[in-house]
DNA sequence: TGCGCCATGTAAAGAGTTACATGATTCG
DNA sequence: CGAATCATGTAACTCTTTACATGGCGCA
């Protein structure tokens, strides 16, 4: 009734890294793909039970509740199956900021410069952080590089891109009524 | 316990526009911020129901379930507390195509190829819309039009990165292999 | 008369987060 | 031993979408 759940193929995925505890896995995914995919517990234990039922992970050990997961075959099967699926449309997230511009008429004076100046900032840590990652994945020696590395910049795009219309959008404002 | 819900916002800065029923909210929010923000009417009803227990919006005309909304001064007022706010941080959003990338070495070839040729001719779309979205808001005459401007030119300038990103990943991906 | 649009709502279901509860292991 | 960390899981709750049900109005 509501989208397909793909917390799934982000476990798939990252156990194909090696055997993993949720716990782990929950590690590997904000440290990884953390920029642009995240997973709570409450989301990953379930889904890794559900994901043994239909055989598409196992525990490495023998059955002890703390031994590792890794997946099976009929899961790198299920994995490269999703990855030849398109994905779901680019647009539909909300952006509160912009919905706080839309209606920045009705804001008291100086509201929307200051929420600019934050959204700046968090900008520039982000594109700092991006940088170091790049550096880090670009030393990689692994056959994933190419693909991580495209993941990192496309943050780098967008926070470029960010940082230039966060200029402009101020500078529209003072256009509009400086302060 | 999660996140409080922001659809009430959107329905109060709507209002701010001009008296108007439910369904035409919703169209006016698909018209005009859609780039950033949708409603269901599953979600704009309810809220219509709890806005007007709240006293922060009231029907027009005397009590007819037809009659459209209108926002009242203690609306406004919570409309001009929201905007003062800060916004949610910016990154939480889940991107399934970047995630596909990252685990792209599992997909057979020429996959990642189709899905970056079809991501950019949705950019291109999108890029089209925006120029006409841009021309027409900068032809308006309204005391909102910086605002409007400056949420349009943030599509803009995503679409724009969208795109060189696009052509970068795909000269990253010929390096890796060409096909 | 019938079609399409305007209009309002409810029901069902899923996705996802946060908070809570519990216990093992490790290490100083 | 005590604290921090590793580890698993559940419960409650919210948001949100989709589908369904219903009816008025305009007009060709």
């Amino acid at each position: 009734m509501t989208r397909p759940a793909k917390t799934r193929y982000a476990v798939l995925g990252m156990l194909t890294h090696g055997p993993m505890t949720g716990y782990r896995l929950r590690e590997q995914i904000r440290e990884t793909v953390g920029h642009f995919w995240q997973e709570s517990f409450g989301q990953l234990y379930p889904t890794l039970s559900q994901l043994e039922q239909e055989g598409l992970v196992r525990r490495g050990g023998d059955a002890d509740r703390r031994d590792p997961w890794e997946i099976t075959a009929a899961g790198r099967q299920a994995l490269r199956a999703w990855l030849a699926t398109e994905a779901e449309s680019l647009s539909p997230e909300r952006n509160e900021l912009l919905l706080q511009i839309f209606f920045g008429r009705h804001a008291d004076p100086g509201v929307l410069r200051g929420h600019l100046a934050r959204h700046r900032e968090r900008l520039e840590e982000a594109r700092a952080h991006y940088a170091g990652l790049e550096a880090l994945v670009a030393a990689e020696d692994s056959p994933d590089r190419t693909y991580w590395l495209i993941t990192v910049r496309h943050g780098l795009a967008l926070v470029g891109a960010g940082l230039r219309w966060n200029a402009d959008a101020a500078a529209l404002l003072d256009e509009e009524g400086p302060v």
